[in-house]
DNA sequence: ATGTCTTATATAATAAGA
């Protein structure tokens, strides 16, 4: 058996697609004083690094991890417990910033933002593919799935039929697709285990829905959001949930956060 | 409802994502 990782306090983890730093700015420092997690991984800055708000985010006690790019993708770690050491990319990125490696504690905290495929026909399907299972391959030389580690983010794939507002209806699209679930299959089998579903079986729990055709309104979501713990941190998972909230928000992201509490 | 709302960028109209 690993050592145990967490001492004393409960870790907060927390993950949010923020679809743009720049215009999430200020729900992200709101939430942040609120839920006050301690470690948070973000995905889609959509900025370059030197306009990231440092400083803002600083006076609020975060350190932070960038791997950033102008326009597109762009990920993060912000923690209030000291940042040990940063590996921004992997070799499956093929030139967008879709993975930062910190770790916090000796905890390995992953934040991923993996391409949305766009359609089981595109060449966008394509690189998932490829991403996916370069992103096993980089948890095969990183790790062991004994070790304390937690991969968080968009995957961009629901991973069941209840994480998705109409299984029937999206079954075989991008997001819900019999190929992109043996992808997240195999990537799950390096030794992660999805956090939510370690304590709480409910059907319709989303972390996304559509700006198009009022799909918050109607609650068309989808759970394409997810903290997956590896072996090592699995039996440390007390609390894990959704904060639908900052969905309810004036001009919120399409993303809302989901987060994992870690405890002895 | 293959829609439309979002954000980005040499700030006006377009591209791209979801």
């Amino acid at each position: 058996m690993p050592d145990r990782l967490i001492d004393g306090a409960p870790i907060l983890i927390a993950t949010w697609n923020v679809n743009s730093i720049r215009a999430r700015k200020q729900h992200l420092l709101d939430w942040l004083a609120t839920a006050k997690p301690d470690v948070m991984c973000l995905q889609e800055l959509k900025v370059r690094e030197e306009e990231f708000p440092f400083d803002e985010l600083g006076a609020l006690g975060y350190e932070a991890a960038v791997h950033a790019q102008p326009t597109y993708n762009g990920v993060a770690v912000i923690s209030r417990l000291p940042i040990e050491e940063v590996i921004p990319g992997f070799a499956g990125e093929e030139g967008q910033a879709r993975l930062l490696e910190a770790v916090i504690q000796g905890v390995h905290v992953l934040s991923v933002y993996c391409p949305n495929g766009q359609d089981p026909k595109s060449d966008k399907f394509e690189y998932k593919e490829r991403f996916f299972a370069a992103l096993r391959a980089h948890l095969d030389g990183l790790a062991k799935p004994g070790a304390p580690l937690a991969l968080c983010g968009d995957t961009n794939i629901a991973p069941e039929a209840r994480d998705v507002w109409d299984p029937e209806g999206c079954a075989g699209s991008v997001g819900f697709h019999p190929r992109e679930h043996q992808w997240l299959r195999h990537l799950a089998d390096w030794g992660l285990h999805d956090s939510l579903r370690l304590v709480d079986q409910r059907p319709g729990l989303y972390s996304w829905w559509d700006y198009r055709g009022f799909g918050y309104g109607k609650n068309r979501g989808m759970r394409i959001d997810q903290i997956w713990v590896s072996q090592g941190l699995k039996g440390s998972v007390k609390k894990a949930w959704i904060d639908v909230d900052p969905r309810t928000w004036e001009r919120p992201s399409d993303h809302t956060p989901v987060l994992c509490e870690l405890a002895e």
